[in-house]
DNA sequence: AGTTATTTTGAATGCTTATTCAAAGTTAGT
DNA sequence: ACTAACTTTGAATAAGCATTCAAAATAACT
């Protein structure tokens, strides 16, 4: 790859991790191509030289930060640990990158809102896979005996639904750090798995 | 009140129905003035008689929705029943309400992103004496000795978390029935209090 | 240093919607 | 039936933004 296309490549992501940044403060609707533009002292004109529109780079956003995530998960999925160690550390994951990436990760909620066809299934697939992570663990729980569970498609919605729901309230200066969110809410969403 | 009077009054309640259902539909950034006042075979020129403008019909739909939900919890708090009787039916009405209210209820979860200063205060505070709600079931059934939580506002966060999620999921189509949900729900939630 | 291929610019365009308002239509109460 | 007060209309206004594009600036390579 030559020196221009690194430089390229570089810049897109630079984009996209501005969009990520603006559009988590303000959401996708009140981020505009100029503020997305200015956080990188660009003008919006150029934004439209490396995406071809607004949409493209939301969906490129929310792809790179899904598809980071997803690497994790499988690595999780993979080591050699109990069930209940697994959802533990997936739901800590989980929660780390949700408060992280509010916006992008989770309120973007009813793509259909948001997306065009082209992406939407995409979108939609991208986000079963994700979730299976979590039916994985619990079936491989179940069939342990490490959980007793009956319906497990509801308990993962609860699970991924109080995860999920962290970024609503999630306030850098509230009383609980990171970790201890991470540490209480394993604990009590395991306590309802067993 | 005259009859004029009971007429506007009626007109106004039919339009902040009509705003939910939109709303609920499309969002609040996709529900234009135009849409709200079709639903009603009206033009969006008459909504302005009625309210100031899109923001303030906004806040009124809200209102509206929390108080009546507001006025149920009221009437199972002050019932004569277990700790545990009240968080299930707290946890099937809530479910009951964000299912049916969907966007309204719920997806206004960054209300600074929408409303300006005059009506947030009240939408922060009416909100947080909803979520008081399941606050004082968790403590009351702690001292009772029915549940054992250590840590009662998490526990609070993930009860909504997990139940606000579910109209992102829901679909009138899918698989359980709402009364279904609400049992399941309201079980594994119960289950990890207890 | 010069040439050519990339990048960036910012002004112009166009679309979507909220909001206003004067005029027209409707209604409750006499 | 009349009329004064109330409602509705729809056309006009205005603001906000995405998107385009021709021209200018910059950078890589010889």
């Amino acid at each position: 790859m030559s020196l221009r296309e690194r430089k390229a490549a570089k810049k897109k992501e630079d984009i996209l991790r501005s969009a990520s940044l603006v559009i988590s403060r303000k959401g996708y609707h009140n981020a505009t191509m100029e503020d997305i533009a200015a956080e990188l002292l660009m003008t919006k004109g150029s934004l439209y030289y490396y995406f071809k529109n607004k949409e493209e780079l939301l969906y490129r956003c929310h792809d790179l930060i899904l598809s980071e995530a997803m690497k994790k998960m499988e690595e999780i999925l993979s080591q050699e640990i109990s069930s209940a160690k697994k959802m533990e550390m997936a739901i800590k994951f989980h929660l780390e990158v949700a408060i992280r990436e509010k916006e992008i990760f989770n309120l973007i909620v009813k793509p259909e809102q948001i997306f065009s066809k082209e992406h939407l299934g995409e979108i939609v697939e991208k986000r079963a896979e994700y979730a299976e992570v979590f039916d994985r663990i619990i079936d491989e729980g179940v069939s342990k005996g490490e959980f007793s569970i009956e319906q497990k498609k509801m308990a993962r919605m609860i699970i991924l639904g109080a995860t999920n729901w962290v970024q609503v309230w999630h306030s850098p200066e509230g009383e609980y750090s990171n970790e201890k969110i991470e540490e209480i809410y394993a604990a009590y969403l395991l306590k309802m798995l067993v």
